[in-house]
RNA sequence: CGCGGAGUAGAGCAGUUGGUAGCUCGUCGGGCUCAUAACCCGGAGGUCGCAGGUUCGAGUCCUGUCUCCGCAA
């Protein structure tokens, strides 16, 4: 089938590339414009065009996707069917809508929840054991098109939103596959979401960061393991701030709620709101590279609070 | 040239106005102990990122260069 593609991280181009290597032709990649993100100061392509240059397919970086341009390139690419998949931006209905197969989403959750830019962090930042990915049609309204395909899978107790991302990126090739297949012979399901159970993940921010003690140990692993990569939970400890990346649940205990216990080959312990603590096992201190804690102790001794 | 921090022993760090390179952990050997990730004694391990320069003498000052990291996104 002739396919254009729109994503922009690394997620999606998982996605892409299982496209192209079923044997798909890739008309085009719509991608974000390349941005002067970097330390120095230097452009950046999204790992999506990185891809696409090597595989020679047309790259389009439109800045405005309702001035007409973009559906003229569309038209001209003739596209049978618009995968998209991760691109970050809204997409207005008769570029949608132009496709004799219309336009699908892959999408990194159960649908209808966890509509939104978030899901993958959200779904873990709320403790969920299970998440997903679904494939849809696109609908002017923000991911609550038509279902074609879902598939679970069990979010692992220790893992962080980036790994789960990375999964889940390989599961949304995969159906995202079978789908397309689907399309191409006419059997492809189409059911309704059910509107009513929608949930909605916002996008993420930095004041997201900060850890409040108070909150049980489990929440605050949660808030640890859905905020990586970006922008990681934080915490004051010893007079500098650490992000934390991987937590250990401790014992129980009567402290108040964000006290030091112990720092040691173990991490540095804390006490929680819910009467346990929480180890932080690995962090990164301003300006410094992420290390186990026991590492960062060794050069930054923590006074214990003794009271 | 967006702003800033950092490269010193296997790891994490200190090193004051330039004058013998230190700490914690690990490691090796020995000791103590019913025992231990505990404790005591001792040892090994560094051309201080790289290249130049100033100096009697540079981890320290100057110039260039490479790498890593934080902010910003």
């Amino acid at each position: 089938m002739r396919i254009l593609f729109m994503g922009t991280p690394e997620f999606a181009v998982a996605s892409l590339k299982s496209l192209v290597e079923s044997g798909h032709t890739v008309c085009g990649v719509f991608t974000q414009p390349d941005k002067p993100k970097n330390r120095g100061h230097r452009l950046s392509f999204s790992p999506v065009k990185e891809y696409a240059l090597t595989k020679d397919i047309p790259v389009f970086q439109p800045s405005s996707m309702k001035d007409g341009q973009a559906l003229a390139t569309v038209q001209e690419l003739r596209p049978e069917l618009i995968v998209v998949a991760a691109y970050g931006r809204i997409l207005p209905e008769d570029i949608l809508k132009l496709p004799p197969y219309g336009s699908i989403n892959v999408h990194s959750s159960l649908l209808p929840k966890y509509r939104g830019a978030a899901p993958i962090n959200w779904a873990i930042l709320n403790g969920e054991t299970e998440t997903g990915v679904s494939i849809m049609y696109m609908a002017k309204e923000l991911d609550a098109g038509d279902i074609i395909l879902q598939k679970s899978t069990c979010i692992e107790p220790e893992e962080d939103a980036q790994a789960l991302t990375a999964r889940l990126a390989l599961l949304g090739a995969e159906v995202l596959q079978e789908a397309v297949g689907l399309l191409e012979n006419g059997h492809a399901p189409c059911i309704p979401q059910d509107d009513s159970q929608s949930t909605y993940a916002s996008m993420l921010s930095k004041e997201m960061s900060p850890i409040d003690w108070n909150r049980p140990a489990h929440a605050i692993d949660c808030q640890v393991r859905g905020l990586i990569p970006w922008p990681c939970a934080s915490t004051r400890v010893g007079g500098q701030t650490l992000k934390v990346f991987k937590t250990k649940p401790g014992r129980e205990t009567n402290r108040s709620p964000g006290t030091v216990l112990s720092a040691g080959k173990e991490g540095i312990e804390i006490s929680c709101g819910d009467g346990r603590t929480l180890f932080l096992t690995e962090i990164q201190a301003e300006g410094g590279k992420r290390m186990s804690a026991a590492a960062y102790l060794l050069g930054h001794p923590i006074k214990i609070s003794s009271c």
